[in-house]
DNA sequence: GCGCTTGTTGCAAATCGTTTGCAAATGGAG
DNA sequence: CTCCATTTGCAAACGATTTGCAACAAGCGC
């Protein structure tokens, strides 16, 4: 699974740093986001609340603290909040000074998925803004298809 | 509303051609039916299930009708499901032949809708397809910003 | 027109993903 | 070590969507 990750992902921060990322704006540093933010860093994949509660070891934290963490640290920007075509919300951790800013090609029939590096051209969407008169406009672009060992 | 949308709808099949095609592929010609493809063609924006539910009149039909209507248009190619930042999905009547393909600049405020012709590059999408031996890629692509009067 | 067969509907209950209220537990500043 | 604001677990609430099932009706053949 990891292996057919195409993108090549910086070592990313240690716990340590993460941690001292909550630190920073004040909030606590607790076993359960400790615990969920090693998993983030262990699966550079977008992974779903079910996996990372999945992950966590039944008994060791609550599926709605997983949920309080997730949008505490999506908007510590921290993690990145994907949707594919099916099933909820995935997440992906960031690094620093990142905006998390890219794709996915996601396979319709396993779920793989492989981080793309292009992007919608930002000349043709500031026209689209331009053109009528909205401010403000990002977007949000996945490719999904069949990959080769599903073909 | 009407007026704020952009794009310029062709005038559309009337009732008895949209029953036709249901005909066609053998499937029957309900009141329900009737009623959701009228409520679609006279609404030429991505309606919510609530909303054509809301447009029905309280005991009309059962939001479970809805629901499995608008799977059997959606299957049949009659309509196209979209999903935009919140809420469930969305409903548009395409017309014969048309495959939907398009995209939305969606006000993050009030919701308005505009429709985009602009498209992401088939040769990158291609190129990223091919670069990832996937077969058979398709996106989706939203945009999302503050339309004139919400700015 | 009349019934038959099969697709369709209404209703209620189930499911899925997610959120929330509340009292008990706890991190960390002083 | 104490205190307090934050965080947790638990259970219940939620919104969107799906499903089982018995009653029903569209459109075929006669």
């Amino acid at each position: 699974m990891s292996a057919a990750h195409s993108h090549a992902q910086s070592p990313g921060e240690g716990l340590p740093e993460l941690t001292e990322r909550l630190r920073r704006k004040s909030r606590k540093v607790t076993a359960p986001r400790q615990a969920i933010l090693a998993i983030l860093r262990r699966h550079p994949h977008p992974l779903s609340i079910r996996e990372i509660f999945g992950e966590l070891g039944r008994g060791n934290c609550d599926l709605a603290t997983v949920y309080r963490s997730m949008h505490l640290l999506e908007n510590m920007g921290i993690v990145k909040r994907f949707h594919f075509e099916q099933g909820g919300a995935r997440f992906e951790l960031l690094d620093e000074g990142d905006d998390g800013h890219h794709h996915h090609l996601v396979c319709r029939s396993c779920d793989e998925v492989v981080e793309i590096e292009d992007c919608f051209p930002s000349e043709l969407e500031k026209r689209i803004a331009r053109r009528n008169g909205f401010k403000s406009v990002t977007h949000r672009l996945e490719f999904f298809g069949l990959c080769p060992r599903c073909q």
